[in-house]
DNA sequence: ATCTCCTTTGTTTAAAATTAACATTTGCAG
DNA sequence: CTGCAAATGTTAATTTTAAACAAAGGAGAT
């Protein structure tokens, strides 16, 4: 009981990073939140986790954080998500072929996923390595010139490279999304990467937190009729979510 | 003065390794508890320190701390790849176009270099994450298949893939190496990219520790007469050194 | 110099998180 | 079943933190 438990937390906390103690009640809603706090003192003594205000983080992250110039971006509704990137998880099956961008939520993405077999190609190359970890998937990386604000590479020769490649799903996100002027990002040759693979891909998912609502990047890489699910989290608004549905795409 | 102190402060943790406020105090006679909580913040913000409740500590801490529970890897002659790396990374110049591989050697070259402008080509992710935090090199990303052990890219598309690509260094470095069989790796279509990076280098940098010696590995994608410095460390045998010197190649 | 604006620092106070202490439950050996 | 010990829950006290505001510097402009 206590030991599984342990293990659980120290697995959450080396996926997600950090986590605050309110997260941890909500990840487990049938302890108290001292017994939480019980199980974080034993997991800091093991030199498994790392206890701070708040909450807790992992030794990777400790790393992480102190590496890399660290990007206030990975914390924006940071929550919403996660949500979404678990929502997303349980959508992949075994042996399909996909495609996952390169931006945070799609990072999210990469940890909650299933080690199963399945072929994952990719943009980004945070999500590269993170996948890297699970031993069933193969991952196959978009080469390109390597934009340092998200880490994801883009190229102008996206074309050629999918002429021979196909997938099940495209799964991705926009940094921008209004009615008119559809989904966008901020990058011309991500926008192009983009619009080919939804060229290849039978399904495109959508993975859209509801701080992108209402918000215009300069290319428009999608519009509605293009995607076939929206996955969101639960303040997405109600007339949005009525005319996604018009459009024949399942919001989630 | 808050600069200043901000430096003492990191240095002080760096050295104590944990401290908490109360010391902090102690240490920093003449400002308020509340500035050194500010400071801790910021220094915390650059990826400095973590704080922790009551106090803070160094990331080294951190690392200390939880070395006994997580496993260290890429142990294997680390010094000596450091030391070539660091030699290789003076051989940098700005403005140059460069190929870097995805070898460990690699991984601490890109740790090393200066932030100079600079172009690099890499099929390294790790490499790539690596250097992303240095503003002024460029880097692109060959793109392909990911290789989980090396966390490098490789594509039978290479070929296409440099028509119109020009390097004026391409620093690499070997699994193993003898006279008879030349410079080689455990991957075909690494080696099939290597090949093809070398036709398009005006020359080419060999990092190659000692422990690569009298070693084959399954493809070669080298032999002496296609590389034009070598960078070593001062195991290197002798007749190995003569060996290579015959052939016109520098050796560092 | 004097003034203004902005940054830094200090102080007080409210909020939040943590621990301590005690109560309750659970699992299990005898 | 009983009693003990480990685990968990609950509450209250303690400690730490952050917020808000006030004061003190510091740099540049006039």
């Amino acid at each position: 009981m206590k030991r599984e438990r342990l293990e659980e937390v120290a697995e959450i906390l080396d996926k997600r990073g950090k986590m605050t103690l309110e997260q941890l009640e909500e990840a487990f809603p049938d302890v108290s939140q001292m017994t939480l706090r019980r199980d974080l003192s034993q997991l800091e003594e093991d030199g498994r986790i790392i206890r701070i205000r708040g909450g807790a983080m992992s030794v990777k992250e400790v790393q992480k954080v102190s590496g890399e110039a660290y990007t206030k971006k990975t914390t924006i509704n940071m929550d919403a998500k996660i949500v979404i990137a678990q929502k997303a998880a349980t959508l992949i099956d075994e042996g399909t072929s996909i495609f996952i961008d390169g931006g945070t939520t799609a990072m999210y993405l990469s940890k909650e996923m299933p080690d199963i077999k399945c072929n994952i190609f990719t943009n980004g190359i945070a999500v590269a390595m993170e996948l890297a970890q699970k031993k069933n998937v193969e991952i196959t990386v978009v080469g390109g010139q390597l934009m340092k604000d998200n880490l994801s590479t883009s190229s102008p020769a996206a074309k050629e490279y999918f002429d021979n490649t196909n997938f099940e799903i495209a799964i991705v996100s926009a940094l921008a999304f209004t009615p008119e002027h559809g989904f966008s990002c901020n990058s011309q040759t991500e926008s192009d990467l983009l619009k080919q693979v939804f060229k290849k891909a039978r399904h495109v998912y959508m993975m859209l937190d509801s701080s992108k609502i209402g918000k215009i990047n300069p290319y428009t890489f999608a519009h509605l009729e293009d995607i076939d699910v929206l996955i969101t989290d639960d303040v997405f608004p109600r007339e949005y979510k009525a005319l996604f549905e018009q459009n024949d795409i399942v919001v989630m």
